[in-house]
DNA sequence: GTTTTTCTTTGCTAAAGGCAAAAATAGTGG
DNA sequence: CCACTATTTTTGCCTTTAGCAAAGAAAAAC
């Protein structure tokens, strides 16, 4: 038994569960100021302009099954911000891919959703922002890598 | 306009949002593997042996509503893993503490979800592991502050 | 001693999410 | 070509998560 891993892990299990609640509690908040609903923001955020996705696709990405996707997408299609259309190839597939509202959506969401970070970011040195980076960037390797493994 | 400042934050943007994904994942597939809701386990997570707590307390570490805590005591309260005394001081609190039940079963999801954790970092150098917990961190405190300025 | 404030609970509603069956299509072996 | 199987998405139904507003209950203030 390696104490030094353990105190790191344990640690680390503290402050991911911390970080995990507030940054829920954020992404709640920005949705809301956009008038979307989470789940909505969360699927435009990973979708990118002139590109089209299976539901299958976004459902992984999401870590969400398909159904539940069917009925995020239901909501973005109403509001005209994705089209959904049979593939030709394979007419069992959808091709869902944002319509010109949605690409502008989109990008404006990006950038203020990047200009929230940055605002938080602006009173920390260069170093330590890259410390953050470089941390999550670990950090969010293993849990991919562990969630693939023990799904 | 910092140009840095704005790649840095697009960055990091783009990793917690994906890491929030992956940690909610493992956080539903461990409450799941241990009989519990996953609000239950995240309310569990929280209260330490010996001390109590009233709703409000949980429900602002939690970023919840104060019905909803109700709610999810309520449930730990049929299942025998806390109790809920009304405070002699002022008879307005809940006192919410550990059953021994509860005691019993906290320890045992620490203990795990702390050993689940070290399974991902075991692999990975000393050096490392301190660098996602300097990273986190820093994360962690910015966003925390953020939230209460922005809430 | 009534009014106001504070803390918790209750009723109601919406949003988030999954499972299992159905629908639609594609592929395959005879 | 036809029956059977596999794949993809959708639908119906249910659970879980969550908040708001009003009600209850107790303390504090006036």
């Amino acid at each position: 038994m390696d104490v030094k891993l353990k105190q790191q892990a344990s640690a680390i299990t503290e402050l991911t569960f911390d970080l995990l609640r507030c940054c829920e509690a954020k992404e709640k908040m920005f949705a809301k100021d956009h008038g979307l609903k989470v789940a909505e923001f969360r699927c435009l955020r990973i979708v990118e302009a002139g590109k089209s996705y299976s539901v299958q696709e976004l459902a992984t990405s999401m870590h969400l099954s398909p159904s539940r996707l069917t009925r995020i997408i239901d909501g973005l299609f109403a509001e005209k911000l994705v089209d959904r259309v049979q593939s030709i190839e394979d007419r069992r597939f959808a091709k869902i891919s944002l319509t010109n509202k949605g690409q502008t959506l989109v990008g404006k969401l990006k950038e203020e959703y990047a200009d929230l970070h940055g605002e938080m970011l602006k009173d920390i040195s260069v170093e330590d922002r890259d410390k953050i980076y470089e941390g999550i960037s670990l950090m969010q390797g293993l849990v991919s890598t562990w969630l693939v493994k023990n799904a």
